[in-house]
DNA sequence: CGGACAACCTGGTTGC
DNA sequence: TGCAACCAGGTTGTCC
């Protein structure tokens, strides 16, 4: 699924491939797809007409590119949700099932998005509501911080946790708490930490929020090295699969050895999401003897 | 604030 | 072989 390291590796393969293009013709072959403020496929296909694209940047899983037009700046805010595919490829290659948008480009190749689950979005801003501070989609605008920018760390994910009785799975999901973080990064983060899905974020002393925060920076940055995980849908800007899957160690590995302690990993419903860790590595309480 | 749950969707898997 | 039930999960919204 498109967490944060499949959206920063879609950026990365897109950026040379779209960046100076400008779109030759735009189709939405279908209407919900595309959202904004009085947006319809009519507004949309003519505003990214003749549009060049300038800058691609991602916010969390938000992909943002921004592109130059005659009438002005306009902004594209692309969500992947779960089975969101983007891709430039050849158009003579077979167009697949569940594309909805095609964007031609001027350099004879073609951007599509797809998404069989209909759960992604094209949200287009135009003119003034570029800048604007309030524009997009709503979970933009509440984003926490981006867990690997440069002031974020031990100190800030402290701050955000302090006081909350939630548990800290639910809180990594949390996109108001850190911007970017789905269920199969929340539960491999919350493996290398050590701590357990279901504990409660005011219970953690300093170290433990030192090894959430470490856990969290190097697993997402290890992901966005090896072009992030496929398990089913995912692919890069390339159509490229993510070899992040051969790092998971607890996430889809349900019965399946510990490779810490060799103890069956287990799975649970946390936060209304499928869970995985190990109950060993991982302890709830403090073992006995423990002070 | 925290937690539970439904809704949005389709395809894949499981169980009978 | 067929078919229904269920599950996957990002986000929003509702309710207690």
């Amino acid at each position: 699924m498109p967490e944060l390291p499949e959206v920063e590796t879609v950026r990365l393969t897109l950026t040379p491939q779209l960046l100076g293009r400008t779109v030759r013709a735009v189709s939405v072959l279908h209407p919900d797809v595309v959202a904004g403020p009085g947006v319809t496929p009519e507004t949309f296909r003519e505003r990214l007409t003749g549009a060049t694209f300038t800058a691609l940047r991602r916010r969390g899983k938000y992909l943002v590119m921004t592109l130059r037009a005659p009438e002005g700046p306009v902004r594209m805010i692309l969500h992947l949700r779960m089975t969101g595919r983007l891709t430039v490829v050849d158009p003579r290659e077979e167009v697949p099932k569940h594309t909805h948008l095609r964007f031609a480009l001027d350099d004879g190749r073609e951007l599509r998005f797809t998404d069989p689950r209909r759960f992604g979005r094209a949200h287009l801003l135009c003119g003034a509501a570029v800048s604007a501070a309030d524009g997009g989609p709503k979970g933009l605008g509440t984003l926490g911080p981006e867990p690997l920018g440069r002031g974020f760390g031990k100190k800030e994910l402290g701050e955000r946790l302090a006081g909350r009785k939630a548990r800290l799975k639910t809180l990594l999901l949390d996109q108001t708490i850190v911007a970017g973080v789905g269920n199969i990064y929340a539960d491999e983060t919350l493996f290398r930490a050590g701590l357990h899905p279901a504990r409660r974020a005011c219970d953690l002393d300093d170290a433990d929020v030192g090894r959430l925060c470490r856990s969290l920076r190097s697993v997402l940055r290890q992901a966005i090295g090896q072009g992030g995980t496929t398990i089913r849908d995912y692919v890069d800007g390339r159509g490229r699969r993510g070899e992040f899957v051969l790092s998971l160690r607890v996430y889809g590995r349900e019965g399946e050895p510990c490779v810490e302690c060799g103890g069956p990993v287990e799975r649970a419903v946390v936060a209304g999401r499928s869970t995985h860790f190990c109950p060993r590595c991982q302890p709830l309480k403090a073992p006995d003897g423990a002070l």
